[in-house]
DNA sequence: AATATCGATTGATCGAAATCAAACCGCCAT
DNA sequence: ATGGCGGTTTGATTTCGATCAATCGATATT
């Protein structure tokens, strides 16, 4: 079911160098992680690995959306987090059980950087800057997940909806325009609802100015957005 | 607001030696580690530091229970992780931005060890094994509050109860009783329920063979739990 | 022993979102 | 154009848990 795996052509290299688990490196750590990557790729709807599985390697997205999900045992499905280009996902697997603890699957065509957990965790071993760089998109992951519990826990959908157009909007501007990229039912998904209650959630927040076209997003009033 | 701060005391040595975060080090480094611990105590309600103020340092419980949570607008609060004894907080800091970025309030009262952000950073840059317990850390965090937005939006209240007993009940028995190590509002709270919500939940489980006197709850068929 | 207090439970009601079902809408292929 | 097709929207209903309010119970207080 894995794609071939190959070197990384020249233009996937520039993307993954630009990803925040490469960016903060050296030099030498840098060229030895490159090292270590080679390239994968998927079709939409392919499942890269699932919950239960022995875990081998862990990904970094260069293009494409992958979901990051687990399953109740009635079979219904539950997002945990989604990774667009530059982020990385099961790092986490570097320094625990021999299993993938969730199921990823190509949410559209993707393609994705590649690193074999043995060889960065000897990696890591060795540079410090592999290490700090490994704890630093840990950290993240950590605190975005957080966000995730508080958001779920606290807010109601029209609320998170604004939640996530002002984290994608620019910063101190008082109207915006948003291009959603990826289906609005993944990003339902993201936000934990069904994808019936994104779209009321967009209806309700008609009233404070939010205009929907398809995947454009029109923002009249930011600031009105805040107080929802 | 922070009490006296003070060299740990044998028994606190102790139990923190025992801290995950701690017994995987060797001894080089664990005793660099515990050179850096100093020992501080809180009233239950105490306030340890609030989401936004500027975060020096980071803990790990040694008795008691902490309340990790967010507010949202109107005051309401949602438990994002609650730390018991061995467990360390805020340590994603590390490598993050100079701000706590949730509150902590202890549920009673507690004794924690407390640890210089910046000196344990420039410890983890020299020392391989503390970097190394430190993503350790940090990856079983991340797992622990991923589980924990799967289980919110795929379990009912009765199922994170009965979740939770599992998680707390010796593997193959078929029979266990366990006592809750605090109150019940505090376990509502880490399974985001309301109080009333988690009485009701467990009143549902009494068709499973749960029974619950106060903090002591007996399960008679664990099998029956896992069906749940 | 009487009482105040705090947590837990129970009951009644409300509200938010899931679910089920149908209609709608661009989009591509024929 | 015609006809699917997948994704989205809309409507009706149901379910779950929050909230509000009252009671209960156990523990501490005087």
């Amino acid at each position: 079911m894995v794609n071939k795996i190959l070197r990384l052509n020249s233009r996937d290299r520039n993307i993954l160098m630009k990803a925040p688990i490469m960016a903060s490196l050296g030099p030498q750590a840098l060229n030895r992680m490159m090292d270590l990557a080679s390239a994968v790729s998927f079709e939409g709807r392919d499942i890269l690995f699932r919950e239960g599985e022995a875990a081998d390697v862990f990904y970094c997205v260069l293009s494409g959306y992958v979901r990051l999900y687990r399953l109740n045992k009635d079979g219904r499905e539950a997002d945990i987090r989604i990774c667009g280009p530059g982020e990385n996902f099961a790092e986490c697997l570097l320094y625990l059980g021999p299993n993938y603890r969730y199921n990823a699957q190509a949410a559209e065509a993707v393609t994705l950087a590649r690193f074999d957990l043995a060889k960065v965790r000897a990696a890591a071993e060795q540079d410090n800057d592999i290490a700090r760089s490994i704890m630093q998109s840990l950290a993240n992951h950590l605190l975005t997940v957080m966000d995730c519990v508080a958001n779920d826990r606290l807010q109601t959908a029209p609320q998170r909806v604004a939640h996530y157009l002002l984290n994608n909007c620019p910063k101190e501007s008082t109207s915006a325009s948003i291009r959603l990229p990826f289906q609005k039912s993944l990003l339902a998904g993201k936000l934990g609802l069904a994808p019936e209650a994104l779209s009321r959630a967009f209806s309700a927040l008609r009233g404070a100015g939010v205009t929907v076209r398809g995947r454009l997003i029109q923002i009249n009033d930011v600031n009105a957005l805040r107080q929802i």
